[in-house]
DNA sequence: CGACTTTGACCGGCGC
DNA sequence: GCGCCGGTCAAAGTCG
């Protein structure tokens, strides 16, 4: 695990809306100073704050700018990176040997293929890639639930481990025809009714990136929510929690 | 000794 | 019907 996530280094940049609604008490509070008739002393430290506070302000704008841009720069990418998800399946070749389920899989999983949602890019999703997620959603509620995770790996690491903070027992390995690496099998096995089954296989592009798809739902709750011992790590859990921001995605889970 | 992994055999769907 | 292929089973092996 990653503890460095634990560690929350991100700016306070005063650029979450509600917070910009907070400068009015504060100008309220300037001009109180001067209505009150404030002897010169007071006065020279107040002028000396004002240009601490004018300084920081454009600090503060600097660092806006800076952060909208990376904004849209991650927006770019993101959109870039949906696109190739989306022309991917058209590329596998010879389509028609494979079974109908499987095709239909491709097709679904490479959508929301992550399930995170960032508050920032938000109005960013296309029309286009919304109609697909909400295809998606309701095929998936009438087959099994089933999503992808990308997971990077040591290429030399031959072990097909994905930690998830689930337990797993793996029930069989397959080399498959349009991947030369093995497709491992996995049943969940925290609970014998779980039916839940995990399919691990590295990508054909990149082999540093471990493929993971997911069939089915938990019927039991995750196994370290009830572990008081790593109480904290739900938290920190991109599956389950609503903390996974970008930047943990990025560091935790690459895909290129 | 129990839990887990490995691996060859088997099963069933699909295209021809 | 046959062969291909992905998915699953289950016996044997491994490990703590």
């Amino acid at each position: 695990m990653d503890y460095s996530s634990l560690i929350n280094t991100s700016l306070d940049l005063n650029i979450i809306p509600h917070r910009v609604v907070d400068e009015a008490p504060m100008k309220k509070v300037e001009s109180n100073f001067f209505e009150l008739g404030m002897k010169p002393s007071i006065n020279e430290e107040s002028g000396a704050l004002l240009e601490e506070l004018k300084r920081v302000s454009a600090e503060n704008k600097k660092l806006t700018e800076m952060l909208t841009e990376v904004c849209e720069n991650y927006n770019a990418l993101r959109n870039h990176l949906m696109d190739c998800m989306r022309k991917k399946p058209e590329k596998e070749p010879s389509p028609s040997k494979k079974r109908k389920s499987e095709s239909s899989d491709n097709n679904n999983n490479s959508n929301c293929v992550f399930g995170i949602t960032n508050g920032n890019s938000a109005e960013s999703s296309s029309t286009d890639e919304e109609s697909i997620c909400k295809k998606v959603s309701k095929e998936e509620t009438i087959k099994a639930k089933i999503s992808r995770a990308y997971v990077r790996a040591e290429a030399s690491d031959k072990s097909l481990i994905v930690k998830d903070g689930y337990q797993w027992r793996k029930y069989g390995q397959k080399v498959t025809r349009d991947n030369p690496s093995p497709r491992a099998y996995f049943k969940c096995s925290f609970a014998p009714s779980c039916p839940v089954k995990k399919k691990v296989q590295r990508s054909v592009e990149d082999q540093s990136v471990l493929v993971a798809t997911y069939e089915g739902e938990h019927n039991h709750p995750h196994p370290s929510q009830l572990d008081a011992s790593i109480r904290l790590r739900p938290l920190f859990d991109p599956w389950f929690s609503p903390l996974f921001s970008l930047s943990q995605f990025v560091r935790a889970y690459c895909y290129t």
